[in-house]
DNA sequence: CTGTTAGCGCATTCAA
DNA sequence: TTGAATGCGCTAACAG
């Protein structure tokens, strides 16, 4: 573990000199000098000291991912492949620039602002905050921070969110729906919270019953449960009672593609009993059959935009663009029942 | 950001009482002002400097977690429930133990030592290490460290694995296979390594058929590509000669389910036609149907266990058991066509 | 172009 | 039971 002095002492300079070398301010050193301790700080295999840096700098070169979520064990969220997928794309992108990656888990805000102050973190991504705490985070921490799918109940002055056009989606699923004839639907949501990206889809699904001169009551919006075995009983209830749920508009491939076994199993055929359609177009989507009809997101890519424009923020460029909602796309699969004319 | 000092001065005490608060060292302080400095901590929201404790003290409360692979991206591991799982485990248990998680992807070791140094890491946890490069790592570094699913060269001594029963698990699969009157198989490996889970699965299977006086030739173990054209070329090629592959042994339930879904959609029966089993029993051998009959491992419970063992190894507790092997379990379903008498 | 120096916040040893 | 002093390795301002 050689440090910067015993490097200095070794080459026969300063330290700072070789903390210059170790910067590339080259204009402050010269080419000899340069070249001679670039050897020795090779030689000797120098490794910078993180806690000094740290302390001298108050600054470190770890970015906090926190993932807002109850801190305990849920299988859904750690079966379903969002967030590796996101994890794996800002675990390369922040890596690809010389940072360092901590990740959390919690749903407490204090924690949050405790975490950045201990670390002095360089910058933050916080995933999934709901609208609530979103505000007590910003007000408390003055690093560099980047929401990934968050919702706010403020309007968009002081914070940068990479979303997803979820309103857009939920019209486009909707619409493609009544454009093939079923004009009843039943929303699944992922989450409770009146906020937030299930809402959007909702109500973007409200907005295409609307062109159609058609209504979407609030009561067609239910979240479904974490615990698979209330999922179980739900599908149950479903399996009973088609006609009165419609098409099932699931919030997330997993649970629509759990559904869709659950119903075949039980000698319910889709699409031509009921339609189901899901959302996020990964894997899920792809691996049962009929092949789930669902909204595309380019997850890695909202993990790439996540870290890109953290980065720029930490850089201190300004950014004119503060809530950032990427595209989504319909893809047509079999899970849809074309009930028109035809 | 009070600091030690600041706090101190509030409290009309010594920088070191206050630590010793910190710490708590009862022992050394009174009652009364022991109470009067954690009244102060509290309303003056004390935030300790984690760069001045690394400085200090030479050692980080980080747990670095380093994922052995080409760190680039990889659909296929992004997509599999394993990685975001046995992380999602090892972030909660790190949690609890008051420590943080810094994660990172590479297949260099000389990057894994620099981290280590960089960070003082109080312990790592490294996945997936190829047999030649886990030698380097324990000799340079001198912290403590736990593998998971990695396999040595050299007899266990000096290091600690958590693993898995795996030539117990390939040998249940065959076995399984064998009852049922399947007595031609293909082991479809994750990947190439000489030294490595795959093998061990496959040498199961090879025990299994021994027993029976069978033998399975070294040409029946077929690396699988990473990529998903590659391997929509394979599944063409087995779709054409079923025969001469006999069972499809898969070491991942996530390959198994998609060479199922191929077949499937070529018109081929599972398990009419042609058998298919996976490895893991995660949520893609339940998706799909027929289900797969597959090798059930507890994903959770490594992450657990790892962390569990680098937290002895942290305190410095003295382990017995180097190269742990969780149990496996087979689980049948439906893909396995039965060709015995009955 | 190069060197000196004063902190950064905390743990720890030694005195009191 | 409490306090003063030192050093961890590095940065950055300043002096030469």
């Amino acid at each position: 573990m050689a440090t910067i002095k015993q490097i200095a002492d070794k080459a026969g300079v300063s330290p700072t000199t070789v903390s210059n070398v170790l910067h590339g301010n080259i204009g402050k050193v010269s080419p000899s000098t340069l070249l001679h301790v670039k050897a020795i700080l090779k030689s000797e295999n120098y490794t910078p000291n993180m806690g000094a840096i740290m302390l001298a700098r108050n600054n470190s070169r770890i970015i906090g991912v926190i993932m807002f979520m109850e801190p305990r064990r849920d299988e859904t969220v750690l079966e379903d492949p969002f967030s590796s997928t996101i994890m794996g794309a800002m675990e390369a992108e922040i890596r690809k620039h010389g940072y360092f990656m901590m990740i959390h888990t919690t749903s407490d805000e204090a924690e949050v602002v405790r975490l950045a102050g201990t670390w002095r973190l360089g910058g933050l991504v916080l995933v999934w905050v709901p609208a609530t705490t979103s505000r007590v985070i910003r007000e408390n921490i003055n690093r560099p921070v980047v929401f990934v799918d968050s919702y706010f109940d403020d309007d968009g002055i002081g914070y940068h969110n990479i979303g997803l056009d979820d309103e857009q989606g939920g019209y486009e699923i909707a619409r493609h729906l009544l454009t093939k004839g079923n004009t009843s639907m039943t929303f699944l949501a992922n989450d409770t919270v009146a906020i937030g990206a299930d809402h959007a889809r909702f109500n973007g699904c409200c907005r295409a019953f609307s062109e159609r001169g058609l209504s979407l009551s609030e009561s067609r919006y239910m979240p479904i449960s974490k615990d698979s075995v209330e999922r179980r009983r739900f599908y149950h209830r479903v399996a009973g009672d088609l006609a009165s749920f419609g098409t099932l508009v699931f919030s997330a491939d997993y649970y629509a593609a759990e559904a869709m076994m659950y119903l075949q199993d039980n000698g319910i055929h889709v699409p031509e009993d009921i339609s189901i359609t899901g959302f996020d177009d990964n894997v899920f989507s792809r691996i049962v059959r009929p092949g789930l009809t669902t909204v595309h997101q380019d997850v890695y890519g909202k993990g790439q935009a996540a870290i890109s424009m953290l980065m720029k923020l930490i850089k201190g460029e300004t950014i004119t663009e503060c809530d950032v909602r990427l595209p989504v796309r319909l893809i047509v699969r079999g899970s849809v029942r074309d009930r028109s004319a035809g």
